[in-house]
RNA sequence: GCCCGCUUGGCGGAAUUGGUAGACGCAGCGGACUUAAAAUCCGCAACCCGCGAGGGUGUCCCGGUUCGAGUCCGGGAGCGGGCACCA
């Protein structure tokens, strides 16, 4: 229904030869760019290369208009660089392991393989129908053996490495699926599918040594100039450095010490307990002898790890028994608490607690009634009568009541504190991060398997690399929870590499970030029987441009930049930095309906009546319209691409996301946007149709120009260096606007020899400048123009700096910052000429009287200001 | 709670980075073409007062710097995003 009237329109025509057929025409040009292999990236090594990328889809079934944004964006980029000379990499591929296959399998009996691969052949089907300048010979999925083989082997080489351990940890386990869960699939600490209450379960798992890596990610986001401040601003809380000291506290009656961790050491004399985690050992050794304190711990861990849970949860403690001695108070000792709020992950898992100037401390201690010294008072302040309330004070100050720190301020203290605690060799000051070692077993079928075989005798043993790969077994039953390659009858049974006795595979598969953690090299030899090959990854690397949501914005490109250089240290490559320029784009909304019912409604299934009532297609119901969202199958507020580019074409699809929005911000699609967009390509068309008669061949000589063909032969130059700078900017939408403007500059008809070669210039720039928004209809009318070579192999023009530059410029005139009117003036005329030229003007001197000229600023060639009084 | 971003006509958004606010598009209005409609083309259009010439107001709010502020500074409001018992 929504599109009746563009398709009633296309086939009630009677002037069909002279419509643009754009059905024929887009088909027509794909197949000549494919015979032509005009998107193949050369190998000549000898060119400058840029290397377009956008992160890679998940091969969910259809694309959507997320995709065409993110793909038009990057073939802009794309057919933009070619242009200017450079060999271009703009490759495609699928990320195409992942739980949904395996849901597909569950619920619909479709093996995960076939259902990946038919979702692939129609989303290629659809990319295809883009037309996007993709250099297809290079396609790649990850879930093929020839990919996820490489991918084994870079495991074994990181594991040689030593950037790979395997350690035991606590998963989410959800016992009737008897399945790992994501922390995403865990709502309400019950599993996503089953709803049952997630336990928490320890299981060996291998890690990526991130943080080895951890200041290294850290400090290379400085030089990443041509990413989004944004992101780096959010990386570098997610890596989340902080700067402390670990310290000892000897326990009475103990031989070891806990220690901690912690970021005030010059709030010590302020100390009045020590707390540990739940899961501390020393918690964990207490718990077996101490029913009460295990009950305690029991109950802690019931506790729901939902943010709001942990913002509602109250500070609470068990006090062990144990004291800890003070570091620098002789005699000094304070008590040991297990408490909740303490986290294993982090730190030591134990800390020691300064109420005065910490809030959870300081919450801590009014529930248990313990002291609360302050040892750092704000300047300024008398300290004997500072007080610490129920607000705990984190400001800078003098130390007080703290010996030997007495006096100074907090960093002066901290170094103080740290220095006498290496004197004394009961602490050290010391770096830590917030960022932990990369977890990537995963329990699944559908995934890269860990080429790992256990052995009773020999231990962990690395599958040879010439046995490489471990592939996945074809039949596997999806009929009862768990992992179907645990329980496949064969597969797991193999012998030991190293001894030959009865062995088992490790029966997980790789967590699906590491697929795409490397993605981006293997592109450069996509078809190498090594993971990449040196002399390619060295000429493409790093990508030029990447381009893609900012929801992946900390994971993904975070173990990128990890893997690359994990990769560098194995040798696979010499970069650290996979991608020097990034570019996150906005999301695609849509209005969202609701039958009475309160139903969800497709776009299509509503219709807006004229008089503005908004009503149901089927049977006329009314219907409420929500607020435009993010486009997302369950509020139903999609379009499909493919609908779209059946009914108006591709040119206009790209054309209208590009559009009004600026690319990182959020789009609206609209019915009315997309028709605009529509008319603009048939405008163009038709503007080349009507005008092509009368114009001079291609590559005529320039005649002399009049007024009127220098007026436009300078706006179309303007063109050229506007578009070609929003291009370089990312602007999209304001080189569309710019190419509206020379399309109704060339809009005017008549003029004499003169005109008509400047209209051809104009008429082939505007073709030129909007191949990379539009190509179908840009080559189309190239061809009709006369050109015989593809525009897509054609350059980008250059503006010719004295046609941008105006002789006479319009300069506003003000009195007292109020605009009064304007002056035309030679361009960089005398400073003098524009005072007298303003001056002259009657509303300026209608404005001054009665008033004395005081001064007057005169900007050349912007604006004059005459300052009365 | 901490960190970050945004706020401009009826709507999406421009504004050469301190120099004529509202380009361009959408929606709207008026006109041309047409028997009529669609399509197409031309024009109008921030708001208020005024028949008009014109005048006044205006970029979330308050204040400041400046000859001049959407743009810079200080304070505040609203919306959005990231992180979060991180010691």
């Amino acid at each position: 229904m929504k599109y009746r009237k563009t398709l009633i329109y296309l086939g009630s025509l009677t002037d069909m030869a002279a419509r643009y057929n754009f059905r024929e025409t887009e088909t027509k040009w794909q197949t000549a760019w494919q015979e032509d292999a005009a998107f193949a990236a050369s190998n000549d090594r000898a060119q400058p290369k840029y290397y377009v990328l956008e992160m890679f889809p998940y091969p969910s079934g259809r694309i959507h208009m997320g995709h065409v944004r993110n793909y038009t964006m990057g073939d802009v980029v794309a057919r933009y660089r070619r242009a200017q000379g450079f060999n271009v990499l703009h490759p495609m591929g699928w990320d195409a392991f992942g739980l949904p296959a395996e849901n597909a399998a569950i619920e619909r009996g479709i093996h995960p393989a076939d259902w990946t691969y038919s979702n692939i052949a129609t989303m290629r089907g659809q990319l295809k129908m883009l037309g996007l300048s993709l250099d297809w010979g290079r396609e790649i999925a990850t879930c093929h053996p020839g990919y996820y083989r490489h991918q084994q082997r870079m495991f074994v080489e990181f594991l040689n490495a030593g950037l790979v351990y395997r350690k035991e940890s606590l998963v989410n386990w959800d016992p009737v699926d008897h399945t790992v869960l994501a922390n995403e699939q865990v709502i309400d600490g019950r599993g996503w599918r089953s709803g049952a209450l997630v336990e928490r379960r320890k299981l060996n798992q291998w890690f990526f040594r991130i943080t080895d890596y951890a200041e290294e990610l850290l400090t290379g986001l400085d030089r990443l100039d041509r990413w989004p401040q944004k992101v780096r601003l959010m990386q570098e809380n997610w890596i989340g450095r902080s700067e402390g000291a670990y310290l000892d506290f000897p326990v009475d009656g103990r031989s070891d010490a806990v220690t901690v961790f912690t970021t005030r050491p010059d709030t010590l004399f302020g100390a009045s307990f020590v707390a540990i985690a739940t899961d501390h050992p020393l918690a964990v050794e207490l718990a077996a002898k101490d029913p009460a304190l295990a009950s305690f711990v029991a109950e802690c861990r019931t506790m729901g790890t939902t943010e709001e849970a942990i913002e509602k949860a109250e500070k609470r403690g068990y006090h062990t028994g144990l004291r800890a001695r003070h570091p620098f108070i002789e005699n000094k000792t304070l008590p040991v608490f297990v408490a909740n709020f303490v986290l294993m992950g982090y730190g030591t898992g134990a800390i020691f607690g300064c109420p005065a100037h910490d809030q959870r401390d300081l919450d801590f201690a009014r529930k248990y009634d313990l002291s609360v010294m302050p040892v750092v008072i704000p300047v300024g302040t008398d300290p004997t009568s500072f007080h610490v309330g129920n607000e705990a004070y984190t400001g800078d100050g003098r130390l007080h009541n703290s010996g030997f720190l007495d006096g100074l301020d907090v960093p002066a203290a901290k170094r103080a504190a740290i220095a006498r605690l290496e004197g004394m060799e009961r602490g050290k000051g010391a770096v830590t991060y917030r960022l932990r070692d990369w977890g990537i077993s995963r329990q699944r079928y559908w995934g890269c398997p860990i080429p790992i075989i256990h052995c009773e005798a020999c231990g962990v043993v690395p599958v040879p690399v010439e046995q490489l790969p471990v592939e996945l077994p074809r039949d596997v039953d999806f009929s009862t929870p768990g992992n179907p390659l645990d329980r496949h009858p064969t597969w797991k049974h193999v012998p030991c590499p190293s001894c030959g006795a009865p062995a088992e595979r490790d029966t997980d598969t790789m967590d699906t970030f590491v697929d795409s953690s490397w993605y981006y090299a293997r592109f450069c030899s996509a078809r190498s029987d090594k993971p990449v090959e040196r002399d390619a990854v060295d000429y493409w690397l790093p990508v030029d441009q990447y381009i893609g949501g900012v929801e992946h914005a900390i994971l993904h490109l975070l173990y990128s930049r990890f893997f690359a250089r994990a990769m560098k240290k194995v040798g696979h490559l010499d970069v650290d930095e996979p991608f020097a320029g990034l570019f996150t784009q906005g999301m695609v909304c849509h209005e969202t309906y609701k039958d009475p019912a309160g139903k969800w409604l497709f776009p299509e299934e509503v219709d807006k009546r004229p008089d503005g009532s908004v009503v149901t297609v089927k049977d006329g119901k009314p219907v409420t319209v929500g607020r435009s969202e993010s486009m997302s199958k369950s509020k139903k507020n999609v379009v499909d691409p493919e609908t779209i580019i059946k009914s108006y074409g591709a040119d206009t699809a790209r054309w209208f996301i590009l559009s009004d929005s600026p690319p990182e911000r959020d789009v609206e699609w609209t019915d009315a946007g997309v028709e605009g967009a529509f008319r603009h390509v048939n405008r163009a068309y038709r503007l080349v149709e009507e005008a092509v008669s009368s114009l001079p061949p291609p590559e005529a000589p320039a005649p002399a120009f009049g007024d009127e063909a220098l007026a436009l032969r300078r706006t179309t130059h303007k063109t050229i260096a506007g578009v070609t700078d929003d291009i370089e900017r990312f602007h999209f939408n304001r080189a569309v606007a710019r190419l509206y403007e020379l399309t109704a500059a060339l809009s005017a008809d008549g003029g004499g020899a003169d005109m008509a070669w400047a209209r051809r210039e104009g008429l082939e720039t505007l073709i030129r400048l909007s191949e990379p928004m539009m190509p179908h209809l840009a080559e189309e009318l190239w061809a009709r123009l006369g050109h015989t070579t593809m525009l897509a192999r054609s350059s980008w023009p250059k503006a010719d700096p004295d046609l941008v530059r105006d002789d006479t410029v319009k300069v506003a005139v003000q009195v007292n910052g109020k605009l009064r009117g304007t002056i035309e003036l030679p361009r960089d005329a005398a400073q003098s000429d524009a005072e007298a030229a303003a001056l002259a003007l009657a509303p300026v001197s209608a404005a001054l009287s009665g008033k004395t000229v005081r001064k007057v600023v005169v900007v050349p060639n912007r604006i004059v200001n005459v300052v009365a009084g």
